[in-house]
RNA sequence: GCGGGCGUGGCGGAAUGGCAGACGCGCCGGACUUAGGAUCCGGUGGGUAAAACCGUGUGAGUUCGACUCUCACCGCCCGCACCA
C-alpha cells in the first residue's frame, strides 16, 4: 500500500473493480429480506449539482448500511428525461435535437454518478424518453382511459406564455409558472385530464398510513386536497326557470342570507342579466375582471367589488327575495361558483355588505352576549344558537347544521355535500419532447384509443421546434395522419404530449422490470419489492410528484396491477445546499461544482463533508474549509491504518481474556462507536453525528497508538481498526475498501456484515456522578458503575467539599439519580 | 391572514427533563523542521489573578432540576392564498 492517500488512483481503481465484479447488482429473488432504497431520479439537465450529490450520498449510505445488515437492497437510478429544457435548447441553438441533447447529458451525469461511487445496480437504469419506457407510459394512459379516469374537456386552464403550454394547477405557484416564473394566463382550451378528484377522499384518508413521512409533507397534501363538509342549497331564481346553486359550510346560517354572489365567468350570469337595464354595466364589469391576470385578481390586497345583476333569487327556507350580485372574489373553480352572503357570520361577507350597504341579519347568537347588526364591527363565526330561523331557533350551531341539511334533503332543496379544493390533473402539453398521448380522432368514429398492440406511438424525429402555442407534432403530417383503428379510414393523431409528471409517477415500478418488453412490469417482482421502503428527495415535490405517485398507485391497485396502496413507506426530505446563506444559482454566482470538488478532493471527501455538515432534513451551508477538514480526516485515517499493512491480521480478531486499563478503554470506545453509528444511521438518520462518532474513534486510536507497544493489545488494535473501516465504509466507500484490502483482507469491505456491539464492552466501570446543590453543579464524584441510590447519596454527602457547602444549611431534600447525579436541596 | 419549521460560541452544528457547546472549521500555543499553509500534541463561550458569577431569541410558568415541556411575545425561513 502506498504511503500517500492517492484518492484519484484509489477511486478509479475500485470503481472499475466493483463494476467488473458486479458488486452492486441485485437479484430479484433472494433468501435475504428485500429492501427498496430509492432516490428521486434527476432531470438530465447537463451536470450534477450539489443537491444531487447530497440526495444520492444520503441514499447510498442507507443502501450500503442495509446491505451490510443483510438485506437484499434494490438501489436503482434513472432519468426523468422528457421535458422542456431539451426542447428549449434545440430552439435556442438550432443544431441539436432534444433527444441528442438529453442523451449527451445522461451520459455525462451517469459518469459523474459513477465517479461518486454510488452503489447503483446500473443494469436497471431507465430513461423515460426511451421508447421502451414511454410505450408503457402510453399503455398506462390507456388503462386510465378505459377506466374513465382520462377524459377530455374544455375549460379555463393555466397557460404559460413563456413555456408555450398549459400547466396543471399544481404547477402554478402564486399565479406564476412554477418552472419559469412567468405570470400564467387563463385560456379556454380543450385538454386531457386525469380524474384525480375521484381519488380525493382516499388520498386524504390514506395519509394516515404514511407514518414514515414528515408531518410537513402530509399537512401540505391534506391542505392541497382541501376537504370541507357542508351543503349544496338550491335557490330558485325569481322570474326565471333557473336555479342558483351554492355550496356552504354553514347551512345553519341560511336564514341570515341577505344577498347572493356569482363568479363573473359563470355561464349563468348572461341569463340573469338578459334584457335587464343592468346588463351592459354588468358585462363591462365582467369583461374588466376577466381581463385581469390571475395574479392581479387573486392578490391579497385586491378590493372586493360587486355589482347588482338586477336579478333576485328566493331563499327556499324563508321565501324571501334576495339580490344577486356578480363579485370579483367569487371563484368559478371552487364549489359551484356561486356563494350565499351571510354578513353577520362571515367576515368577508360582512366587509362586502358594509361596503355596499347590504343588510346584516344575525341568526346565531353567541353565549353570554347579544349581537346587534347595527353596531357589529366584525362577523361572528363562533359557536352559538340559531335565532331568527323559524323552526330551527334554539339549536346550537353543529346541531343546526345537521337539522338544516336534513330539512333541505327532505324538501328536495339541497343536500349534504363534501367539497374538495383539489382539481383534476391537466396532463396535456403543447410541446414536442414528451410522450405522445395515444389517442386517434376519426371523423366517423370519434375519439379512439390507440390499440395496445400499436404502442408505442413513436415521437417523430424531424419536427420544427417553434414555440407556437401548438404542439410541434401538429405540424408534422406524417405523425398526424393515420388510419382509424375502427373503420380504417383516414384519421388524425392527438398531437399533445403528456405532462412529464406522468412519466415519473410510475418509474419506481419499472425498476423492478426495466427491460420487460411484454409488460410494464412483472407482477411477482413488483409485489416483492414494493412499496419503496425508503424514498429520499427534495421537499419541492411535496405536492406534485408525491401526490401524483400516490394517485397512480391507487389507480394501479384498483386495476389489480399492484398489491400496495401506497408507493413510499418512508420519506426523507432533504434540505437544500446553500452557499453564503442562499441557494446556489448561476445568477448569484455562488455555485460550487461537484466536478471541481471531486477532482480536487475525491468523491469520498465530497460525500463525507455533505453528510457531516448538517442533519439531512436541514439546509446545509457549504464550507470550503469544512471540506478541507473532511479531507484532512481521511488522510488521518490513512496514516493511522495504512502503515499497519498485513501486520494487522496477525493478531486475533477478538481480544481474549480480561482486559484492563487502557486496553479495556480502547475496546469500550470501539463498541460504543459501533452502537452510536448503528443507531445514528439506522434509527435517527443523523449521519452527521455518526461521522462525529467515527472521528472520535480515530482520535482515540491516535492516543492509543502513542502508548508503548508493551502496553498495547494487538487484538484490541485489530478490532478497533477493522470496525473503524467497516463503520466508515458506507460514507467513504473507496478509501475504506483500499485500506481493507491493504491490511490483508481478501473479500470486499462492502460485503462485510454490519457489526453488533458487545454490551459488556460498552458498559462503563466507573461513573462520574455530578453533585448539584440547589440545581447548580458543585462537585463531581467518581463512583463504581451500578452504585445504588442510597449508597450514592451517602458517598456524596461524605465528600469534604459537599460537607463544606451544606454546612450551616438545612437539607430539605435529596434527589439521587443513579448513574447520573445527586441534587441536594438546601435552605 | 392560515399552516409548518427554526432561533445554542467567531462559524457548521452536539446534547432519552440531569455536567450546555460533542465532532468539525477557525483561532492561540507547543513539538518536529532549513522551512511549514504538512503532521503530531495541548488550549479555546463570556467573565475573573483565581473564584464567584453570567450565558441556548424575549418574558412568564411547570419541575429538586428546562436548550429540551406549557403559555405569551419577537425575529427569520418555508408552504398555502379571497376555499364560501
Amino acid at each position: 500500500m502506498q504511503d500517500r492517500y492517492d484518492f484519484k488512483a484509489i477511486e478509479t481503481k475500485w470503481q472499475d473493480r466493483w463494476a467488473k465484479e458486479k458488486l452492486y447488482e441485485v437479484p430479484d429473488f433472494s433468501d435475504r429480506p428485500n429492501y427498496y432504497c430509492l432516490e428521486m431520479f434527476p432531470y438530465p439537465s447537463g451536470k450534477l449539482h450539489m443537491g444531487h450529490v447530497r440526495n444520492y450520498s444520503i441514499g447510498d449510505v442507507v443502501a450500503r448500511f442495509k446491505t451490510m445488515q443483510g438485506y437484499n437492497v434494490l438501489h436503482p437510478m434513472g432519468w426523468d428525461a422528457f421535458g422542456l429544457p431539451a426542447e428549449n435548447a434545440a430552439i435556442k441553438h438550432g443544431d441539436i435535437h432534444p433527444a441528442d441533447w438529453t442523451m449527451n447529458n445522461i451520459a455525462a451525469m451517469r459518469e459523474q454518478l459513477k465517479q461518486l461511487g454510488i452503489s447503483y445496480d446500473w443494469r436497471r437504469e431507465v430513461a423515460t424518453c426511451h421508447p421502451g419506457y414511454y410505450k408503457w407510459t402510453q399503455w398506462l394512459f390507456l388503462q386510465l382511459y378505459h377506466k374513465g379516469l382520462a377524459y377530455k374537456k374544455k375549460s379555463a386552464v393555466n397557460w404559460c406564455p413563456s413555456c408555450a403550454t398549459v400547466l396543471a394547477n399544481e404547477q402554478v405557484k402564486e399565479g406564476v409558472c412554477e418552472r419559469c416564473k412567468t405570470e400564467v394566463e387563463k385560456r379556454e382550451l380543450e385538454q386531457w385530464f386525469f380524474k384525480i378528484t375521484g381519488y380525493a377522499e382516499r388520498l386524504l384518508k390514506d395519509i394516515n398510513l404514511l407514518a414514515g413521512w414528515p408531518d410537513k409533507v402530509k399537512i401540505m397534501q391534506e391542505h392541497w386536497i382541501g376537504r370541507s363538509e357542508g351543503a349544496e342549497i338550491h335557490f330558485p331564481v325569481d322570474g326565471l326557470d333557473e336555479e342558483f346553486v351554492v355550496f356552504t359550510t354553514r347551512p345553519d346560517t341560511v336564514f341570515g342570507v341577505t344577498y347572493m354572489v356569482i363568479a363573473p365567468e359563470h355561464p349563468l350570469v348572461e341569463k340573469l342579466i338578459a334584457g335587464r337595464e343592468q346588463a351592459e354595466e354588468v358585462r363591462a364589469f365582467v369583461h374588466r375582471v376577466r381581463n385581469l391576470s390571475e395574479l392581479a385578481r387573486t392578490a391579497t390586497n385586491v378590493e372586493k367589488e360587486g355589482l347588482f345583476t338586477g336579478a333576485c333569487c328566493i331563499n327556499p327556507l324563508t321565501g324571501e327575495k334576495v339580490p344577486i350580485l356578480v363579485a370579483n372574489y367569487v371563484l368559478l373553480e371552487y364549489g359551484t361558483g356561486c356563494v350565499m352572503g351571510v354578513p353577520a357570520h362571515d367576515q368577508r361577507d360582512f366587509e362586502f355588505a358594509r361596503k355596499y350597504h347590504l343588510p346584516v341579519r344575525v341568526v346565531i347568537q353567541p353565549p353570554g352576549r347579544e349581537l346587534d347588526p347595527e353596531t357589529m364591527t366584525e362577523a361572528y363565526a363562533g359557536e352559538g344558537v340559531m335565532v331568527n330561523s323559524g323552526r330551527f331557533n334554539g339549536l346550537p350551531k353543529e346541531e343546526g347544521i345537521r337539522a338544516v341539511i336534513a330539512h333541505l334533503e327532505e324538501k328536495g332543496l339541497g343536500k349534504g355535500q363534501v367539497n374538495y379544493r383539489l382539481r383534476d390533473w391537466l396532463i396535456s402539453r403543447q410541446r414536442y419532447w414528451g410522450a405522445p398521448i395515444p389517442i386517434i380522432y376519426c371523423d366517423h368514429c370519434g375519439t379512439l384509443p390507440v390499440p395496445e398492440e400499436n404502442l408505442p406511438v413513436l415521437l417523430p424525429r424531424n419536427v420544427a421546434f417553434k414555440p407556437t402555442g401548438q404542439s410541434p407534432l401538429a405540424e408534422c403530417p406524417e405523425f398526424v395522419h393515420t388510419t382509424c383503428p375502427s373503420c380504417g379510414g383516414p384519421a388524425r393523431r392527438e398531437t399533445d404530449t403528456m405532462d412529464t409528471f406522468m412519466c415519473s409517477s410510475w418509474y419506481y415500478y419499472r425498476y423492478t422490470s426495466p427491460r420487460d418488453e411484454a409488460a410494464a412490469w412483472d407482477r411477482a417482482r413488483v409485489d416483492r419489492w414494493l412499496p419503496v421502503d425508503q424514498y429520499i428527495g427534495g421537499v419541492e415535490h411535496a405536492i406534485l410528484h408525491l401526490l401524483y405517485s400516490r394517485f397512480f398507485t391507487k389507480v394501479l391497485y384498483d386495476l389489480d396491477l399492484v398489491s400496495n396502496v401506497e408507493p413510499f413507506t418512508n420519506l426523507l426530505t432533504q434540505g437544500m445546499v446553500l452557499k453564503e446563506g442562499s441557494k446556489m444559482s448561476k445568477s448569484r454566482g455562488n455555485v460550487v461544482s461537484p466536478e471541481d470538488i471531486v477532482a480536487k478532493y475525491g468523491a469520498d471527501t465530497a460525500r463525507l463533508f455533505i453528510l457531516f455538515a448538517a442533519p439531512p432534513e436541514r439546509d446545509l451551508e457549504w464550507s470550503d474549509q469544512g471540506v478541507e477538514g473532511c479531507y484532512r480526516f481521511l488522510h488521518r485515517v490513512w496514516r493511522l491504518v495504512a502503515p499497519l499493512g498485513g501486520e494487522l491480521l496477525h493478531a486475533p480478531a477478538v481480544p481474549s481474556g480480561k482486559l484492563v486499563g487502557i486496553n479495556r478503554e480502547m475496546r469500550r470506545l470501539t463498541h460504543q462507536t459501533i452502537k452510536k453509528v448503528s443507531e445514528d444511521i439506522g434509527q435517527r438518520f443523523n449521519f452527521n453525528t455518526a461521522v462525529s462518532a467515527i472521528m472520535e474513534l480515530v482520535n482515540g486510536l491516535y492516543q492509543y497508538r502513542e502508548l508503548p507497544e508493551t502496553d498495547r493489545d494487538p487484538a484490541v488494535m485489530r478490532e478497533a481498526v477493522e470496525h473503524l473501516l467497516i463503520l466508515l465504509a458506507p460514507f467513504a466507500p473507496h478509501i475504506t475498501e483500499e485500506l481493507w484490502a491493504g491490511t490483508g483482507h481478501s473479500d470486499s469491505i462492502h460485503r462485510q456484515p454490519w457489526p453488533s456491539y458487545d454490551p459488556r464492552a460498552v458498559a462503563e466501570d466507573e461513573i462520574t456522578v455530578v453533585v448539584q446543590i440547589n440545581g447548580r453543579v458543585r462537585e463531581r464524584v467518581l463512583l463504581p458503575a451500578g452504585t445504588g441510590a442510597a449508597e450514592m447519596q451517602a458517598q456524596v454527602l461524605a465528600q469534604p467539599r459537599v460537607q463544606q457547602l451544606v454546612a450551616g444549611k438545612q437539607i430539605v431534600k435529596i434527589i439521587p439519580v443513579p448513574g447520573k447525579l445527586v441534587n441536594i436541596v438546601v435552605k
